[in-house]
DNA sequence: CTGTTAGCGCATTCAG
DNA sequence: CTGAATGCGCTAACAG
């Protein structure tokens, strides 16, 4: 087996307490000496101290819990690199969780983490209100932090989350100066509090824009290409292959692709006949042709965020800024293309 | 604070020692009486045994770590999944380590996951002789499983990886079927063992395939879109712009998308002028124009038999089969479209 | 500056 | 079938 403190104590002819003050870096208490024969004794049998022991008896196990939908949507990989990069810094663990869409499953590894005594939590809920699951996290006093979700119930929560709000105004907007008069919005599940904010931001630009807009179509996906297809499908079938809209707005990227693969599929082109906007600026986007218009949010810097506003709770911090709010930014390229399309039309 | 194993211990009238028992569903040595009063009150005060406490009496933690290069390179993402869900089914918690391709921090992580104790490590490695990492696993006796890596030096590793000598002997087959005469290579880095198996794959196939050709084209490349880029770029500048060769196999779908952009860009046809295959069938493949021909790997699959085989190991088994190899799968796409190329044209 | 003494919360002997 | 004792490896008072 591998050394232990004890070890180290009696080659160096000392008690453990002296070891623990040197392997902690408590700045008193030990002369210069001995901390550096202890030192070089540590170097030497390669003693790495047990972070288990440690965390049982500190009550800290310096490391923490990320619980995400699915790491496979590309959402999340630049966002988990974030909260990795910020934590590894710090010498903190991450522990990943993929929930799998399934609320039960996040319960359930809430509950693992639980037991494993992380310091804190990061949730990407697959729900907006998660309250039971964060009850949870309340009772035991760990810190958390949501990502990616608005935190409504709560009071005092800490939360970072991109302006949807605006994220979609701003889409929207940009189709409107395109001269899209007829707009298909092609937003995520109802329920999301998500989806909600998002509405309100394409309602908010379709409203107050100048020009003349008929009604906007309103459909649901789940965040699947085949979702996003499907949708388009329907309403090109209900008209006979003329689309009665000339402006997509899609809530993601993949519902996005998932659009713009019928479209050609029915030799409507893009964005001469339809101007497309996403979400999310997957890699993809770029790739694709026409290459999709898009908003992009910051996940990494949301991560990292996330995970520093975590890090200070840990720390017992009393952050006055616990809600962190992003900003999106339109990318533009072919999908809008450089046409106008006639108003009204 | 929440209740210990002492406090459940006490309200049932019994010593822990029994309610460890119940906790850890000892089948004999507990009457069915004391049993159901145990679980009652757990279920009731909501205990959850302290997993660090555990781990420092067993000397297990019920976890294990996984160590990848970039978690935001689109082939890592499945793989992780098909990992988690291995390992989550059967209670192990999972410590996710991103190297950002620096063997430095990949030490790094190594000697911090040690200190946490974890049963297993699963490494994805930068490079391919990482023997002083795993001498570090070997040392603690802490069993180890190499994803997608071939295993050289190591007697008795235990690894899953693709076989990779014939996905490339797939990819360049089917190019040469299409028609494909002098062959552009774009490999992945020089000193990976899986950049040589490659290169033995589309040689083989070059070489014993019927028909003429010309000496393959052989370059390297880093991963990424931007190195295919510039290969094709300088490839094309050096030619004036009239490609020397009718066929691409890149070594894998990043650097793929790299060289159709460039392609594109320089008003070449794909797939008439070029044929274009790529490798990994990362999501983007799928919605490129025109969708790119691609080696598909069974990643979930990889990810899953990966951490199957580590929990084999931490249970102190020793499986025969130490040894995984996975197999491509060619998937035809437009990059390579229905046109068959004239013959040393 | 340093050693001694207690635990941290649980599993695991060994008696009873 | 059950309880008391011991230790996992380390930190944290408290003495000296």
């Amino acid at each position: 087996m591998k050394p232990t403190i004890d070890d180290i104590a009696k080659k160096a002819g000392v008690s453990k307490a002296t070891v623990s003050r040197v392997l902690n870096d408590k700045s008193e208490g030990v002369s210069e000496a001995t901390r550096v024969r202890i030192k070089a004794l540590i170097q030497e049998l390669a003693f790495q101290p047990c972070a288990v022991a440690r965390g049982l008896a500190t009550g800290k196990s310096r490391s923490v819990g990320l619980i995400i939908p699915d790491i496979a949507n590309p959402f999340y990989p630049p966002l988990v690199r974030g909260i990795e990069s910020a934590l590894f810094k710090r010498g903190y663990g991450l522990f990943l969780c993929d929930s799998d869409k399934d609320v039960g499953k996040e319960k359930e590894h809430i509950r693992s983490l639980l037991e494993k005594r992380v310091d804190g939590v990061i949730l990407s809920s697959v729900i907006s209100d998660c309250d039971c699951q964060l009850d949870l996290l309340e009772e035991r006093g760990t810190p958390f932090v949501l990502l990616d979700r608005i935190i409504e119930t709560r009071k005092g929560g800490a939360a970072v989350y991109l302006d949807n709000r605006r994220g979609a105004k701003i889409a929207t907007d940009h189709l409107i100066r395109r001269g899209v008069s007829r707009l298909l919005f092609i937003n995520g599940p109802e329920d999301l509090a998500l989806s909600k904010l998002r509405l309100l931001g394409v309602q908010e630009a379709w409203n107050e824009g100048p020009g003349e807009r008929k009604p906007i179509i309103l459909r649901h996906g789940d965040y699947t290409a085949t979702s996003g297809e499907s949708i388009v499908v329907e309403l090109l079938e209900e008209t006979r292959g003329k689309p009665h809209f000339n402006g997509i707005f899609a809530a993601n990227d993949m519902m996005a692709l998932g659009a713009l693969r019928t479209l050609k599929k029915w030799k409507i082109r893009v964005p001469q006949d339809v101007g497309l906007v996403g979400f999310d600026d997957v890699e993809a986007a770029q790739y694709v042709d026409p290459p999709l218009t898009t908003i992009a949010q910051p996940t990494f810097e949301m991560g990292k965020k996330g995970a520093e506003l975590l890090l200070r709770l840990m720390d017992g911090e009393k952050p006055r800024k616990r809600i962190v709010v992003m900003e999106p930014r339109l990318v533009i390229r072919g999908s809008t293309g450089d046409i106008t399309y006639s108003i009204g039309g």
